[in-house]
DNA sequence: TCAAACGTCCGAAGCGCTTTGGGAGGGGTG
DNA sequence: CACCCCTCCCAAAGCGCTTCGGACGTTTGA
């Protein structure tokens, strides 16, 4: 069933029809009631190809995660985050087409994107610091917006990101408050820019409160289950053992939670953990109580204002970049504590 | 850049360019060779609305993820799945769409994706026990192959799946051989076709082996870490503790595990666990020594499975539907042991 | 009363591509 | 030499939709 077997059907023209369907003024209410009856009676939907064509837009948004070529990994975090974002697609109308591509192509990748026109706007994944990926796309003049952000960048450019620094100088400070003095840090990769921005709020709570960092006690790693009790096994294994520990994500904190564990110690009394939390809809940092003392944003939530931002811009592709910084909760868990006594 | 420009530029028809591009034989390799150098150069890439338009193909998969209403949860699996599927659409020049969708209007959604014509087959996730998108879709028609199955259908479809009553069968049958005689199952919602089969395979191994299933210790639950501690929890506590359990997620076993430390129990030792590993990239079940004991299947690959059986699906939509089952394996790990003597 | 305005509708062009149905030119064959 | 058959290219007709520019009949304002 297309618009012109419609028409027929109706005994009215294409033009016609197709006004009534959206919304144009210039035809009676009797004339559209009947048009929009007939069209659900016989289920006709207008074809999206034709009507991209014949509109110049495509009705949806791009989403292109990067999956490191090396590892092949898939971030859980990236599930919530459509889910949120879908939410917004739906209501407005909007399709979502994913793309994950190796980092090599990626340039090219969003070329591609842009010529082929089915997309109207993207949104960018895993930003990493300087990330080439945003002067380029802004000069291909496709909309997008940015989850995270690039640091040491002076393009404008619409993002959406966590507060990552102030989280994780809160979460240190915190615990230097409940008298630990040895944090050991547990990050995600440093290439990426969150990475890079928490460990700076680390560091700058404990500069501020006269600590030194201590390399040896700072890791900088995918974030899985599996690096999180290694890189934790490790860290306990050496002297000098932290009282406790910051990670990047709940998924290492579980690893985390393991490999203190396996050392016969006790979270949250021996050694504290804090962690970020993502608020996963099937990794729940517990219920009530959480598990976890965390810092805590909804991805789910920032992938809902992402594309509500994103909509937004191609609506008015001359406005002002909009951004927004998320400022994480600190939420207290089971897994702090004051700092033990026996202190190395 | 359209393909006129290009043609004006190249001083030839559209006609040729487009054969050129397309590997049509009636076009001499010098001119052809001229023409990808120029469309490389000047970065044509045709657009994909109007090509889609022009052959009545999207070059586009989507895939329909059910969002439970309820629990309004994204499966992590998804994510998995995804890069493995979209490996052969990027190898096979297609795109791939997401829908989420709510429960109530999936059938509206198929109709309209239909109708818009910008797939050209779909991934169904998420099966349900007589599944009635299945027959809706056949009467459809619109090529679709299901990743999991659904029971008590007699239609045949095309189908992936993991065989998951063996693989809890075999799973129960190896905690029988280890002594255990009293093994609870901590199963996914059993609306959901995969649980019901576990929960049969896990039946049919207890009947063999002259053991009856207790309700007391069978769970049904959505599979989250929460839940999974809950459910475990519970179970300890109560009389008659069992010396094993079969939980159906990695995520879930994860809470298992920390329910069966909370209790001050040894997994391994005072409870064996065994779990199904989906082998997610983000959540594997330890690098070389596995910590479950687990039923392995690779959900990446089925994605990748599922992706060709679908593109072979649209090349001959005539031919008989493919289907795939795959075996887990059973791979043990540190989570089992042989059954306590102080069995209650 | 007449022109202008308005409410409703339609015809046809055009979005960028593929593909059908030729057609010009050149080389081989009888 | 005429004929045929390739090879290589082209013009034009769609694919299903939107939208510009009218057209027709009825109201309205001066």
């Amino acid at each position: 069933m297309n618009l012109k077997q419609l028409a027929q059907h109706l005994e009215l023209s294409q033009t016609t029809v197709s006004r009534a369907l959206n919304g144009y003024p210039e035809v009676s209410e009797g004339t559209r009631k009947r048009v929009t009856e007939a069209a659900l009676r016989l289920n006709y939907a207008p074809n999206a190809r034709a009507k991209g064509l014949a509109t110049g837009r495509a009705m949806a948004i791009g989403h292109v995660i990067p999956i490191s070529t090396q590892h092949e990994m898939v971030n859980p975090v990236f599930g919530d985050f459509i889910a949120g974002a879908s939410e917004s697609y739906l209501a407005a109308g909007y399709d979502m087409t994913l793309s994950l591509t190796g980092d090599a192509d990626e340039a090219e990748n969003y070329r591609r994107l842009k010529a082929k026109g089915n997309v109207d706007g993207i949104v960018v994944h895993g930003p990493k610091m300087r990330d080439s990926r945003i002067p380029f796309l802004k000069s291909l003049g496709l909309p997008f917006v940015v989850h995270g952000r690039a640091s040491d960048m002076d393009e404008e450019y619409c993002w959406i990101d966590v507060n990552n620094a102030r989280a994780f100088q809160r979460a240190t400070e915190f615990l230097v408050d409940l008298g630990h003095r040895r944090i050991a840090l547990i990050n995600g990769l440093e290439s990426m820019d969150f990475a890079f921005r928490r460990r700076h709020g680390y560091e700058a709570a404990l500069a501020c409160r006269g600590l030194v960092p201590d390399p040896a006690i700072m890791v900088s790693e995918e974030m899985t289950e599996t690096n999180g009790h290694r890189a934790m096994s490790r860290i306990l294994a050496a002297p000098m053992r932290p009282t406790a520990v910051l990670c990047s994500s709940l998924i290492t904190a579980i690893g985390v939670r393991r490999a203190i564990h396996d050392a016969g110690l006790v979270m949250g009394r021996d050694v504290s953990v804090i962690t970020h939390d993502d608020d996963l809809s099937y990794l729940r940092n517990g219920p009530d109580v959480p598990i976890f003392t965390a810092t805590r944003s909804s991805v789910r939530e920032a992938g809902k204002l992402a594309a509500d931002m994103l909509l937004r811009l191609i609506a008015r592709p001359d406005a002002e970049p909009e951004t927004c910084l998320l400022e994480a909760q600190l939420i207290i868990g089971a897994s702090t504590g004051p700092a033990p006594r026996q202190d190395p």
